[in-house]
DNA sequence: CGGATTCTTGACGAGAATCAAGAGTTGTGG
DNA sequence: CCACAACTCTTGATTCTCGTCAAGAATCCG
């Protein structure tokens, strides 16, 4: 079995055009995963169920700024983010964000489908980087979940772990001040979007985008930023930031 | 008795050796459910399933401020409230607590038990008022899964209704003000807790515990709630807030 | 070379936490 | 029944964090 590697556009990619709720293209070969691939629902499952539910998957190529489900609209297909890493959020009344995790190779989102009614998504979500998905419509998931009652436990190991995510996330912003919100998500960050560097870790994120991360303003988040530059603790470049040690930052409060 | 705040001692002891293991008192009749009564997790179930669950059941009576669950721990039971009121929260590394939300009948816990590996606690859970639980060990609930793959339908569903509630929170929590938020769990309180009374609905709650349910310091908690006082808004005595009509208060934006 | 982003810094103010002090309420024991 | 202690609530003064606004600097791009 051939297995397709982390790069941005596999040889089926480049054909495929991707908007929010566009046509899917073709059909996924049996052994679509990069290896290492690690995911909380798939791992939650039999090597037959997991091969079914890829004999059943349409892949999609994302770009960033892709919209990949918003809030409110009919919940029609659940997804796996195979390659690229996206943003969870909220949208406020004012058109505002509400940061609420990234999301990464293996998360698997739009769960709304099979099991909310009426099946609303409850989130938005849009792609960072270039990437690919693995994508099931309403009536596929629910052939392959009557046929396969096991999904659901992985259904329920996912939400559980998203569920312990947001109260953590949720601990960390009524308890922790501004500056250590901010080096928590410089070290999440740094762990799910960054790469290595000549001098560091880099980050691909403005001051803006790790201000939503952090909960806090755009200046707020500039300030202490600065200072951490000031101190030699990073180094800040339009739209990135290199961090050589992680460490100075992490023995902050875990919650 | 110590309330809500006031974590660091454990004197509920005495009265009720509770926690995670205590004795299970009796087997539940089949028909031990209030009539009207309304679950998410039952309600996604047959009535084969749900007569299943209840023969399985063990009922145990629960008393105020006794710790039905404490995060962290192993997690043994799964249990379904049937009477009274319950707090859920997290505690943070200093002993106070941190208010998710309040359980009401109907509402099940200890998913952890089935869904997690290891298996803790996610929560702490505290009850306020006198009731009852029906719980399940874990070999039941494996035993009952196994029979009943159908019972996974409504852990998703309680799980996916919990992120809901909890996204909303949070939201609420970051982009309302202190006073929004207090007439916020007002209304949530008045009905989830509230009982009539000759002057409108009772809600046996300290401001202490309001300032909790609020996210904020007793003394804001304190002055909006005298303010609306002054207005004629409420009425409040010791432990007890006097509410002759939520309209006024179900205004403030939803999210 | 504009023009558009992105970042920086300072000044200011609003909101809410903290601290302090006391008033009102409830319960208990003598 | 009173006195006292414990708890709960109230209010003002103070402080601090952080958001908002303004203005400009640095960087990138066609």
């Amino acid at each position: 079995m051939r297995s397709l590697l982390m790069s941005k556009d596999s040889d089926s990619a480049e054909k495929l055009i991707c908007v929010g709720d566009m046509p899917l293209k073709k059909r996924v070969p049996f052994a679509a995963l990069p290896p290492g691939f690690q995911s909380t629902f798939l791992d939650a499952l039999t090597p037959r169920e997991i091969s079914a539910l890829l004999k059943a998957a349409r892949s999609v190529i994302i770009s960033p700024h892709e919209v990949l489900q918003q809030e409110g609209e009919p919940a029609e297909r659940l997804w796996l983010l195979r390659t690229g890493r996206v943003a969870v959020y909220r949208l406020t009344q004012d058109g505002n964000k509400l940061f609420l995790r990234w999301g990464v190779p293996g998360d698997t989102f739009g769960f709304a489908t099979i099991v909310r009614t009426p099946a609303q998504y409850l989130v938005t979500i849009e792609a960072i980087q270039e990437g690919s998905i693995l994508a099931w419509n309403l009536a596929d998931c629910q052939a392959l979940i009557s046929r396969y009652p096991g999904l659901s436990k992985g259904v329920n190991r996912t939400l559980s772990k998203y569920l312990d995510g947001l109260i953590d996330r949720f601990v960390m912003c009524q308890l922790q001040s501004a500056e250590e919100r901010l080096a928590r998500v410089l070290v999440e960050s740094a762990g799910q979007l960054g790469h290595a560097g000549p001098e560091g870790i880099e980050v691909d994120l403005k001051n803006e985008e790790v201000a939503l991360a952090a909960h806090m303003s755009l200046f707020t988040a500039t300030r202490h930023l600065s200072k951490w530059q000031r101190t030699g603790l990073l180094k800040k470049h339009r739209g990135k930031i290199v961090v050589p040690s992680l460490s100075c930052f992490e023995k902050i409060p875990a919650d």
